[in-house]
RNA sequence: GGCCAAGUAGUUCAGUUGGUUAGAAUGCCAGCCUGUCACGCUGGAGGUCGAGGGUUCGAGCCCCUUCUUGGUCGCCA
């Protein structure tokens, strides 16, 4: 007999007759009078086997007729092709299977609680619980694969441009700006705590002060905020910074990364430089700052056609203000009352007021919310203005500018989706520049930094400084794939005067700022080169590549909504003893 | 923190206006079958209807509270 090869990826036809170990999970088994039929299922995929009871020892027979579940077990056989020596000439012919000569069990399994196998669609809580075994689903197979493609083709490329991977640390300093904090107690001084990094950015600027002039990590980073579809509590960005660049430059490493991931991983050739629009152009046409290209459907600014309607929703916006922005959806004509109510209510979740609509008919007059209140041919002139014709519907918003355009840019993705205009096949990346430096926050009374405090003014708007900062336009840049946000980066504030006024600009005290941040003023102190970098999300990245509704499907060991690892139950509670130590004490809740 | 949806057998789900013993599929168990490949056939077991309270002669269904999951707004330098 030959000597058995272990086998190890696809069996295919060139394998006839050669004497083969598998060893896999028993996927489905079925025992037919003397005959075992075992699908087993390994890394590469699944392959059947049959075995003749009879001609098997006992022990194996009686093992294999009971097998049940996820038995992992081995099969020693030959691989033929189906059919060669048939006993019934109705069965499929030609297909490749193993001839068991013995089946032994290696481990035995309980009945698994969920269904291994692809196309079935469990709830989340229960895939999530026995995430062990779901990851053992081909489709879940082949999306962790593809990420391990992303991150060693991304590590590929950016090794051949001089940067080196630097690790910086997890348990490092609570910082005032930015999203809520994930804290440790520090035990050797009780009352203190690190906390757990939002992303490397301070180490990596401290590295480009230290002279590493090309850095790169492929970094975790944890965010206490709730949940979303794309968003975990903990996430991988591939984070970067140089010494010594504009813009441009930074943006051309990306470019070459995107390039090089997009060839390699689903053989898609990028445009050598991705377009560029600036963050105003994208707010103004798209209503986003995250605009999805895939589809047109621009929002137009119609408060100079308006102008004096006699529709008085839109006379008071505009006596206050305000602006009235609309779009038109080409072909949406047949959208039902129902249909128009419901976009009415998506609308009014994103704080403005109301929604109007108008859909003209092919005998000329117009289906509409609002046309009784037009005055004169201010409709037509409003239609006309649109280019909104026979069968297509046109939406009009009118409130906040801001407000305004970001509800009507949710319609224009709303409708991108439901018209069916989007190209799923298609990849759509673009940069989005000159970032406002700094907003209003209603809420703290106060302005905070857009991007981070550590963000560079653009040339011309030094000036703005003083007299106009909600003006001030940032030397910060975002990446947009397919409308979701991979990453954004800047140039950085180098000279330590200038740090210490956007810490005042932000609502920081000198003393504050000294307390938070002293070391990195102080850093900036000894010949700090001009510096700027950029970081994107790789799990956000993967998921568009793989078309995962939920970033959960590509991660091996999400969390739930609420930040939860359903698997291992945890957050849990923790000994006594082990507060003791750390000298806390729970508050009783009331 | 707000809003929306869901929670019924191991799993996926149905359950009408509140009315007999809560069903189906699949899985599981037992039996039959020597070419199955979602095999088939026969039989069987399996339920704190998320939890707590209320209304009612009677609640899976109505009301209140609460927990969990998903989506979303806020939040996410």
């Amino acid at each position: 007999m030959n000597k058995r090869t272990h086998y190890c990826g696809e069996i295919t036809r060139e394998h006839a007759g050669k004497n083969v170990v598998l060893k896999g999970w028993v996927q489905r088994s079925r025992n037919l009078g003397g005959l075992i039929f075992i699908q087993l299922r390994d890394r590469s995929g699944i392959v059947q086997a049959v075995a003749d009871g009879t001609r098997m020892e006992a022990e194996h027979f009686k093992t294999a007729e009971s097998l049940r579940g996820e038995y992992v077990v081995e099969i020693l056989g030959t691989v033929r092709m189906r059919g060669a020596d048939a006993v019934n000439p109705q069965m499929k012919t030609g297909e490749i299977e193993v001839y068991a000569d013995a089946v032994t069990v290696i481990n035995a399994s309980k009945t698994p609680p969920i269904y291994i196998e692809d196309g079935v669609s469990e709830q989340e809580a229960v895939r999530l619980k026995y995430r062990y075994l779901d990851l053992r689903r081909p489709s879940v197979q082949n999306i962790l694969r593809l990420r391990y493609r992303v991150m060693k083709s991304i590590r590929d490329c950016i090794d051949t441009q001089g940067f080196i991977e630097v690790e910086t640390p997890i348990l490092t300093k609570s910082t005032p700006e930015g999203a809520r904090d994930y804290l440790v107690p520090y035990r050797q001084k009780p009352g203190l705590f690190y906390a757990l990094p939002q992303s490397p950015q301070i180490y990596k600027q401290l590295l480009m002060v230290g002279g590493i002039d090309r850095y790169y990590q492929i970094a975790r980073c944890f965010r206490d905020e709730d949940g979303r579809a794309d968003r975990q509590a903990e996430f991988t960005q591939f984070d970067m910074e140089m010494s010594f660049v504009e813009p441009e430059q930074i943006q051309s490493v990306i470019e070459a990364v995107f390039r090089h991931v997009f060839k390699t991983v689903v053989g898609v050739d990028l445009a050598l430089l991705f377009p560029r629009l600036t963050w105003r152009e994208a707010m103004n046409r798209y209503g986003s700052d995250k605009p999805d290209l895939r589809f047109g459907m621009e929002l137009s600014d119609v408060s100079e056609t308006v102008k004096g309607c006699g529709f008085t929703v839109f006379e008071n916006a505009l006596a206050n203000g305000q602006i009235v922005c609309a779009i038109c959806a080409k072909a949406a004509g047949d959208l039902s009352r129902k249909q128009l109510d419901a976009l009415a209510e998506f609308v009014k979740t994103y704080h403005v007021k109301g929604l109007a609509w108008a859909i003209p008919q092919e005998d000329g007059s117009v289906r509409s919310s609002f046309a009784k209140a037009m005055h004169g041919d201010s409709m037509e002139k409003l239609l006309s203005a649109m280019d909104c014709g026979a069968g297509d519907a046109l939406f009009v918003i009118a409130d906040q500018k801001h407000t305004a355009l970001t509800a009507m840019g949710q319609l224009r993705l709303k409708l991108g989706h439901e018209l069916n205009l989007i190209d799923e096949k298609q990849y759509n990346l673009l940069w989005i520049t000159e970032f406002p430096l700094v907003s209003w926050d209603e809420e703290a009374q106060r302005y905070v930094a857009e991007h981070h405090p550590f963000t560079s003014v653009m040339d011309e708007d030094i000036a703005l400084m003083e007299t106009d900062i909600g003006a001030v336009r940032a030397k910060a840049y975002d990446l947009v794939l397919n409308g979701v946000e991979m990453g954004s980066g800047s140039i950085r504030i180098h000279r330590s005067d200038l740090q210490a006024r956007m810490f005042e600009t932000i609502g920081l005290t000198p003393e504050e700022a000294q307390v938070k941040f002293g070391f990195l003023l102080e850093a900036f102190q000894y010949g700090t080169p001009p510096h700027g970098g950029f970081a994107f999300g790789i799990d956000r990245l993967v998921m568009v590549l793989c078309g995962a509704e939920s970033l959960r499907e590509v991660l091996a060991f999400p969390k739930s909504q609420a930040g939860v690892d359903m698997m291992m139950d945890t957050p849990s509670a923790v000994s006594d003893d082990q507060l003791d130590m750390l000298k806390l004490k729970i508050q009783k809740s009331l």
